[in-house]
DNA sequence: CTGTTAGCGCTTTCAC
DNA sequence: GTGAAAGCGCTAACAG
C-alpha cells in the first residue's frame, strides 16, 4: 500500500476538522462554498483519493467484483472478460480475476479468496470439473450477489446469462446435414455442466428431426483438464472416428479449443478437409478465415455474454429490484458456413 | 460487501476477547493450545475469513497489484496475464486487471484507481500512446513500486521485463534473406514505445548486416488504437507496397494483430503467399500451422514474461533487496518457419 | 496466558 | 458551518 495524502493531513495543513474535509469532498450541503473550495484545491493539488480500503471498510463494501474464470489463456473468456469490464468500469467497479484452472478446489480457494476480500459480487463461470455448488450457495444465502456466465448449472438458483448452446448445436448440426453430410461425428468435453449437455442435446435434436438415427460411437468426450491430455484425446477419438467400419463424414465439435485443436490435428493427420471430413465447430476465432480451409465456425456473443451477466451482478449488488426475480438469459449464436463444411451437392 | 463471521462474533460466542482471538488465528505462541483448538475449531465450523479489506488497512497493504494492460482481448496479452496471476496466486497476491485500451488517459485513470484501491505495486504494459509518464513516476517516488512489462520505455527507470525484440526482428529479417527475399516491408506501429522502434531497428540492422539498403516507402505504420482503424491503414499499407514499381517481395509485421490481420487481408486480396509475397511476423497464435499457408512467426515468451515481471515486483514489495539495482530483463524470442517464408532457392 | 486499548482512513451522527 | 466521536474489522503494544 501506499503512503497517500489522507483526510488527515489536508486537515492538519488547512487547520480544518477532519469531518469537514470529508464533508467538502463529498459535496455535502452542510459545508460553505469557501471551505469546499480551499478543500477541494489542496487535494487537487495533492493528488489526494480516498483510500478504497478504508472506504470499503466503512461502507460495508469495496466496490469491486470477483471473477472466476477456468482460464485466462482463452479466446471466448479473453472477450467476455472484456465486456465484464467495460460494463464494470462504467459503473465503477474494480474486477478481480481468478483462475479455477478447471479445478474444483482451486475454485473453490478463488471464491474464499474473493469472499474474504471483500467483493460486492461474484461472477463466475464454472471449472469443468464442479459438481458441487453447495460453497457457492451458502455463500449466496450469506447474502452474496453471484451470477453464472457461460457455464451455466441448475444447483443455483440465481442470474445466469449464457448462450444458447441447444440452438447452437442444433443449427450447427443441421448445417451439416442440410451440405449433405449424414454421418456426424460430435466432439465434446467430459463435463456435467449444461454447456456439454445443452451442445450434445442440441446436435441430437437435429439428427432426429431429420431422421438420421443417433449413433453412440460418434460420440466422443474429451478431458479438458489440460492441454496436453486434451490434444492425446482428440488425436485419439479422430483415430477412432477414421477407423470405423461406418466412418464419420463430418465433425461438429462443441468448443473453442477443440475446434481449432482438430483442425490443426485433422491436417497433420493428412485429411482432407472438408473431403475427406467435413468440420464445424464452436469458436470465436478471428482467425477462422484464414485457417486451412476457412473454418465453419458457431460464433457465441462472448463479450456481450459478458456484459450483461455483469449487468446483472450490478443490479444484484445494487438492489435495483428488490426481490429479484432470477432469470436464466440465453444470447443468441449464429453460424458462419465457410469452406470446411462446403456442400456436397 | 459480505456480512460474514468477524473476529468479533467468534469472540462473543467463545466467550474470549477479540485480541485472544485474532493471536490465536495467527497462532501466536501467546494462546495456550486449548484455546486456540476451541478458536480454530469454531473458525472453521463457522467458515471464518479475515476481511481484507480491514487487514489491509491496518497493515498499510492489501496484497494486490494491479495489473494495466492496452485489452484483455488479445493473445499475447492474456498469455502474459496468465503468467502474472500464476505467480501472484502462488504468493498470495490477487490481481486486479484494468484496461488502458491504447488511451493515455484512460491509462492514466486505471493508474489513479489502482493507487487509491490501496495496491501494493503496478505491473504496466503502457498504451501505444503514452507519452508521458510523470504521474506514474511521481507515485514511484511516492513509494509505490511499478514493474513494466512488454511494452517499455526510458522515461521511468524501474524493473523492465520484455521480449528482445531488436533480436527477434533481426532473426525474422535475416530469416527472409536468407530464404531469398531481399525487398523487405516493414508494417509496423505507430506509437513511440521500445516496442516499436526495437524491432524496426532490428530490422534496419539485419538489412545492413546483408548489404542491403533500406528503403523508407517500405515501412509503414499503423494506428494501432482501434481495430477498425487498424483494419483500413493495413489494406491501405498492403496495396501501397503492391503498387511500388520496385515492389517488396516480403513483409516482415511487428505486431500480433498485423501479423495475422495481414495474412488476411492478403488472402482477401488474393495474393498468394509465399509466391507473391512472403509473411512473417510476431505473434503468438497456436494457430500459425493451420493458417493458409502456415504462418512463419517470431514468438514471445509471452507466460514467462508475465512471470518474471510479477516477481521482480512482489519482490520489490517485499523488499527483498533493500536498495533496488533496477534493471531491463529482454527474453529470448524464437523463430519458427513456416510456409509463409519458404525459400525461394 | 488473556484482555484492554489505540489506531489504520473513512463516513456519519450528533453537538456546538 | 464546523467539529468531536464512534465504529467498520483487524493487529499489536502493553497491562494484568
Amino acid at each position: 500500500m501506499n503512503n497517500s495524502v489522507t483526510l488527515k493531513d489536508i486537515a492538519k495543513a488547512l487547520n480544518l476538522s477532519i469531518s469537514t474535509i470529508s464533508k467538502s469532498l463529498n459535496d455535502s450541503y452542510e459545508i460553505s462554498i469557501d471551505t469546499k473550495q480551499k478543500v477541494l484545491e489542496y487535494a487537487q493539488k495533492h493528488h489526494y483519493s480516498p483510500n478504497r480500503l478504508a472506504k470499503g471498510l466503512k461502507e460495508g463494501k469495496s466496490r469491486s467484483i470477483g471473477v472466476v474464470v477456468c482460464s485466462l489463456d482463452n479466446n471466448v473468456i479473453a472477450q467476455m472478460l472484456d465486456g465484464i469490464d467495460t460494463v464494470s468500469s462504467d459503473n465503477s467497479y474494480q474486477i478481480i480475476i481468478m483462475q479455477s484452472k478447471e479445478s474444483e478446489k482451486q475454485e473453490a480457494a478463488c471464491i474464499e479468496l474473493l469472499y474474504s476480500g471483500g467483493v460486492d459480487g461474484i461472477l463466475i463461470s464454472p471449472a469443468c470439473e464442479t459438481v458441487d455448488f453447495s460453497y457457492l450457495r451458502s455463500l449466496q444465502e450469506a447474502g452474496l450477489p453471484i451470477v453464472l456466465f457461460d457455464r451455466l448449472s441448475d444447483q443455483i438458483n440465481t442470474h445466469k446469462v449464457g448462450a444458447d448452446n441447444f440452438q447452437g448445436a442444433y443449427d450447427a448440426t443441421m448445417h451439416l446435414i442440410k451440405s449433405g453430410y449424414k454421418n456426424i461425428a460430435h466432439l465434446n468435453t467430459n463435463t456435467t455442466l449444461s454447456i456439454a449437455t445443452e451442445r450434445l442435446n442440441g446436435y441430437k435434436q437435429a439428427l432426429k428431426d431429420s431422421n438420421i438415427a443417433y449413433r453412440p460411437e460418434l460420440l466422443r468426450s474429451c478431458d479438458y483438464s489440460d492441454t496436453q491430455k486434451l490434444n492425446s484425446d482428440l488425436e485419439e477419438a479422430i483415430l477412432y472416428f477414421m477407423n470405423l467400419s461406418d466412418k464419420p463424414d463430418a465433425i461438429f465439435t462443441a468448443t473453442d479449443q477443440i475446434s481449432t485443436r482438430c483442425l490443426t490435428l485433422l491436417n497433420k493427420l493428412g485429411y482432407h478437409i472438408p473431403d475427406d471430413i467435413a468440420l464445424i465447430g464452436f469458436t470465436n476465432t478471428d482467425l477462422a478465415e484464414a485457417l486451412s480451409p476457412a473454418l465453419s465456425t458457431v460464433h457465441q456473443p462472448a463479450f456481450e455474454m459478458g456484459q450483461l451477466a455483469a449487468k446483472k451482478l450490478i443490479s444484484l449488488i445494487e438492489r435495483k429490484d428488490q426481490d429479484p426475480e432470477y432469470e436464466t438469459v440465453m444470447l443468441e449464436t449464429y453460424i458462419k458456413a465457410r469452406a470446411s463444411t462446403q456442400s456436397k451437392h
